[in-house]
RNA sequence: GGUGAGGUGGCCGAGAGGCUGAAGGCGGCGGUUUGCUAAACCGUUGUAGGGCCCAAAAGCUCUACCCAGGGUUCGAAUCCCUGCCUCACCGCCA
């Protein structure tokens, strides 16, 4: 959510920057402005009627106690209730609406944001390894994976339909391993305190992260009489961890991570990706969150996108970082890089991460508060988040970047000890 | 799922229709005292939204907030309804 207060105070400069995100918020902004002058009408309004009712109903008090009649007062109070009764609907009214509208614009593109429409306009940042050469033809991670009895689309579409999977044998304990050596990375060399959150969130949650009200149909909602959503990522609990909370300026940054399922229904990609692994309904990733000062934000940005990257230069995968484009970031961004990774079978990168500072926008969705030393005024603090990553994309490069010609795979050195000791994947495994 | 007891400020804890933004205590902050610490004493101490003022801050002022949402009433922390949560016991269960 955007500061009301910014908004009011700086329009065409909001409207110019949201405009760089391709939509035109002309037609939001002036309904915002004409509900929040219509609410500031309102206002004094309804306090005046308060303030003479209070004074009144001290008078009666009074005249009780004295034991004088204080009839014609307490008929002017009654009418004067009504009219509070009225006056007060249509605050309320205006005020959901007001509301609505501001819960439902995307957050302001920092400044340091490039201006562009597409992926095509994200510069590369960075770029790290050099993508392995075959003397063969590269395979695609599910002809691999079907080869080594790793990785079962059919039977995982008889119980739960397209874009679910199997994996099973040594790709279930590749997963596995995986998890396992993001989370010892990011608790040991990085700092971050491991967290196992709830898997269904209520819709306050969802508010205060921004995938509601606006992103609904994204999410699987649980049936029953019970208003929870599957988390579309773990992003949702960590930041949800501090909601309407007053932190301790002194502990920040504070950072979280977990490993979570991710479940996201993907309405609306039906064409994008259906074979293999990349696109599910299900996926595992390993989230990074931070809770950070206004001041510090940007460059703790930086770091949680070194740590993700991190663990890529580990597992000797090669990879670029890319920075969004102001029409390519999600809703509730001020900055985001991508983390691609390199596919040989697509010979292209392919998303692996996404790292971003929502600055203060979730913060006051959500309420996530601090006091600088402890004392003085509370502030927004800012919130970051990132993939660290995402699961079963960190087994499908380590499958495409470490086949070989007999259908093998290599196992990274630095996962190693986490299969057991294995070096390679071989078929019948 | 059943029964009972509860949810009041940073914490503990009073209040049971009007004089209560809320006694008292603890903690925090400022001060007095002190060689230092402690103690004692004095003062102060929530959040949000309006208005005035305004470059801004401060200041002044109003309104709201005693788990949440409705209701009764001239007037609700206090009465009624619904929901959520906590605790205890019972039942069921990985």
């Amino acid at each position: 959510m955007l500061d009301p207060g910014y908004v009011k105070d700086h329009l065409p400069d909001v409207e110019a920057r949201l405009r760089t995100r391709g939509f035109d918020p002309g037609p939001e902004l002036a309904e915002l402005a004409a509900c929040d002058a219509e609410r500031r009408r309102l206002i004094p309004l309804v306090e005046n009627l308060k303030r003479d009712q209070k004074t009144a109903g001290e008078a009666v008090a009074r005249a009780k106690k004295e034991g004088r009649d204080a009839a014609d007062v307490v008929a002017a109070s009654k009418t004067r209730a009504a009219e509070i009764r009225e006056l007060e609907a249509a605050l309320e009214a205006v005020e959901a609406r007001w509301r609505e509208r501001l819960l439902t614009l995307p957050n302001l593109p920092h400044e340091s944001v490039p201006v562009g429409t597409s992926a095509a306009d994200n510069p590369e940042v960075r770029r790290w390894g050099t993508a392995p050469s075959f003397d063969f033809e590269p395979k695609p991670h599910w002809e691999l994976g079907a080869a080594l009895g790793i990785l079962d689309f059919e039977r995982a579409t008889r119980m739960s339909g397209a874009r679910f999977a199997v994996l099973s044998g040594a790709g279930a304990r590749l997963e596995r391993a995986l998890i396992d050596f993001m989370l010892d990375l990011h608790t040991r060399d990085h700092g971050y305190r491991e967290v196992e959150p709830p898997f269904l969130v209520n819709r306050a949650a969802l508010t205060g992260t921004g995938n509601l009200p606006k992103f609904e149909q994204d999410l699987f909602r649980i049936a029953g009489d019970w208003d929870l959503f599957l988390i579309p990522t773990a992003e949702v609990p960590l930041t949800n961890l501090h909601r309407e909370e007053i932190l301790d300026g002194r502990l920040l940054p504070l950072k979280y991570t977990a490993y979570t399922p991710c479940f996201r229904s993907e309405a609306g990609s039906y064409g994008a990706d259906v074979r293999g692994l990349i696109r599910q309904h299900q996926f595992d990733k390993v989230e990074l969150v931070k809770f950070t000062t206004p001041d510090s934000s940007h460059a703790e940005l930086e770091a949680l996108t070194r740590d993700a990257e991190t663990v890529l230069e580990r597992l000797g995968l090669p990879y670029r970082r890319v920075l969004l484009c102001t029409g390519d970031m999600g809703f509730a961004s001020a900055k985001t890089y991508d983390i691609e990774v390199w596919l040989p079978s697509q010979q292209t990168y392919r998303e692996i991460s996404s790292c971003s500072n929502t600055e203060a926008f979730q913060a006051r969705r959500a309420q996530i508060r601090y006091r600088a030393d402890g004392t003085g005024k509370p502030q927004f603090v800012h919130t970051l988040n990132g993939s660290g990553l995402a699961v079963g994309r960190t087994l499908i490069a380590i499958l495409e970047n470490g086949q070989r010609r007999d259908g093998s795979i290599a196992i990274p050195p630095a996962l190693q000890p986490y299969m057991g000791g294995v070096e390679a994947i071989e078929p019948g495994s």
